[in-house]
DNA sequence: GAGAAATTGTCCTGTACGGTAACAATCACT
DNA sequence: AGTGATTGTTACCGTACAGGACAATTTCTC
């Protein structure tokens, strides 16, 4: 077994991305607030915006949940009138779940409130950096194994700090 | 405003952040199963290694926790043997907080489950590429405005899939 | 086709956790 | 000496999550 490093946390590569990682979340949270919704949400709507009309079953095995948390999730968005469990048209046990008019519109603003987030997060680093950082986090996830744009926090609300 | 991206989630950095964040936390939770600890006692062990003695007041103000909290922490750490609350020299409603030597022996241990941690998240990056990766995470870092080293999530167990 | 087994969405229950308020003991200031 | 602030702790409450159980339907098996 090697020896043990004496690196403070601070300069640990998986500590801060622990830390970093957080701290976006927990600001996104704060910021998507003033929208009515939570990051699980946006991801379920994300999700949706790409293939409506699948199952409940469907949507949690994708986002990688529990069914049961995708009837709490699909509670919210429809009564916040986000989206609508239709009849399917094969299957009489099962939702097909569609986004709404309003999810339409709300979608692009949710949208920019992540850009702005990044925005935020990135200053102090210049387009060439932010290049490097983007490529080298894709890599690291890549071979981190999880599916591609996917969070593993979507089994549960993430923790925001002072609420 | 400017228009909404349309880029994906998994070409984020913020995503991509608080999705390896995540990751990488819950990785090293279940690896510090076999110790008996969890992430939170860990970074108050570490903080406690560069200087003990202090009140659990300190402690908390420090790691951005709440007293009641440490309280909790500490107890945990009491009952593992980790940690012991002593008479404080100055003080006789605080505590002076001190490490075992149990924890002397654990700790270097933690360290060791830190670093096969990191070493297993950076496979597929290179010795330059590390680098690369460490500065720009410091320099984000540096610019969110944390303390260094001080975890955000230290408020709560940080959550763990599918335990 | 008829019955058995599996699937979908939902509900109920227990459990654990975070945050607030309150408390006794002690210190600091006047 | 007395009043207010500080330290550590406990009790309480509301919320969130995992597990199992359930009716309605589908799919498989004979």
């Amino acid at each position: 077994m090697p020896e043990p490093s004496n690196r403070p946390l601070g300069e640990r590569t998986n500590f801060l991305l622990s830390q970093l990682g957080f701290h976006t979340a927990s600001r996104f949270t704060e910021r998507l607030v003033g929208l009515g919704i939570q990051p699980n949400h946006f991801g379920l709507l994300m999700h949706l915006a790409q293939g409506e009309g699948r199952t409940q079953q469907q949507l949690a095995e994708a986002l990688g949940i529990h069914r049961k948390v995708m009837v709490g999730l699909l509670d919210d968005l429809e009564q916040r009138g986000l989206a609508e469990r239709r009849r399917h048209p094969a299957d009489r046990r099962a939702h097909a779940i569609h986004l709404t008019e309003a999810a339409r519109t709300l979608l692009p603003e949710a949208v920019a409130v992540a850009d702005a987030e990044e925005e935020e997060l990135l200053t102090g680093l210049d387009g060439d950096e932010r290049r490097q950082l983007l490529a080298l986090l894709q890599r690291v996830a890549e071979h981190s194994g999880h599916p591609r744009g996917v969070h593993p926090g979507m089994r549960g609300k993430i923790a925001m700090p002072g609420a």
